[in-house]
DNA sequence: TATAAATTAAGGGTAAACCACAACACATTA
DNA sequence: TAATGTGTTGTGGTTTACCCTTAATTTATA
């Protein structure tokens, strides 16, 4: 017996790799409950379904070009906090976990998951539910154990000037570079430099690039 | 009017991500000249299919825990060098062309690539050809304007002890640490590093390390 | 065998990274 | 209001990275 397709939840998914996005729509052609609206490679292009009121699901990477998909869930949240929104990402670092947290998106799961976790994923959070993977739940518990005054910080580890500075090592800009493109002393951008090591545990300028990396600070 | 089984040319898919996989095997069963013989998410899986006579193709990814794609089409070559392999991969970086050119794979992929490329891809090569996307082509002309003798040299740009130096480098190892780590003056591991700058063209240690992700010599 | 390349290492130099400490503005809170 | 915390800015000093040349020894390759 089949569902009528009137029934079934109507889903969006957003990724830029379109062989993902067959994988995903062939996993879920399975489930009797969704169904697919459509697919997009961007989050520019999912804005126009957010309007759409059979829509009822978003399932959404993280790692998109131009707007991210944190940001496309912060307008999803504005425009309709009721429609729920599953996050797909390659990586996952602390300060992702944070952001995922704060949008207030109802699930997450690795890019690396199969078949049988994205239907019970999907299932749990069209009922009402959220699903967290365990990679999510195993920083969740770093967090709270870090925590101050009873519950867990969403703050951003990094500062708005340590960001932008971090984006520029990135680019390979030396500190004297950065120094005079901020017009700033280069002590100062050694200083915040230097914070951001204190903060990630880096060793090198090469764990701040992976941290960059694992928190999407930067398209690498 | 669809053609028997047994004359559809059949094929085994190598990824580590089951979501990917599932997009292949959707996108392919749309190919009346194509049957997938299995999908398999590691090198070590798939050698055990290199024996079976019925197998005719192989689509494989680059970067795969454990044993790597490249390792993994020596070995198909070694076994049987009249099985095609088509290859997938998310970077491109020189080194990375020299090795895909070295080991004779038929046709290579972006992982961004839509339906439509991959139809033409497994067709081409199903049928003799061969098929290499856009992107690997230009950086395959850039070697061959800085060729020697009237041939592309397919040797590695970095030695091994300068592989292995990077990898290190990449694990955010100081200078010191590698020499203790090698038994060698840290004024050799300079040697080695400023060979490695040389060679990549990198401006400062991030472009090494943008070089070791882009050419999968570490896993990110 | 001759030539080239890889690995090893030295001396000597500049620039940048890295570290401890601290002033100041600004906001939050006690 | 005073106290505390945090972000941004900065100084002086130490260490390491980065760059050049040169070169011995071993190992491939023509």
């Amino acid at each position: 017996m089949i569902t009528p397709t009137n029934q079934r939840t109507k889903a969006l998914l957003v990724d830029d790799h379109p062989v993902f996005l067959d994988g995903l729509t062939s996993i879920l052609n399975d489930c009797d409950e969704i169904e697919i609206l459509n697919t997009v490679t961007s989050a520019e292009e999912a804005l126009q379904y957010l309007e759409n009121e059979s829509l009822s699901l978003v399932i959404t990477d993280i790692n998109l070009p131009g707007m991210s998909g944190i940001e496309l869930i912060k307008k999803i949240k504005e425009i309709n906090p009721n429609l729920p929104v599953l996050v797909l990402s390659m990586f996952l670092g602390r300060e992702l976990v944070k952001e995922i947290l704060s949008v207030e998106a109802e699930g997450y799961l690795s890019k690396k998951i199969n078949k049988n976790e994205l239907h019970d994923a999907v299932k749990r959070i069209i009922h009402g539910g959220t699903y967290y993977s365990n990679e999510i739940t195993s920083v969740m518990m770093d967090l709270i154990s870090n925590k101050k005054s009873g519950r867990i910080l969403l703050k951003h580890e990094l500062t708005h000037r340590e960001r932008e500075i971090l984006q520029l090592i990135c680019q390979e800009y030396s500190s004297k570079e950065i120094a005079n493109k901020l017009f700033i002393s280069i002590t100062t951008v050694d200083s915040h430099r230097r914070s951001m090591f204190k903060k990630t545990g880096a060793k090198s300028v090469i764990g701040l690039i992976r941290y960059a990396v694992e928190n999407n600070l930067v398209m690498w």
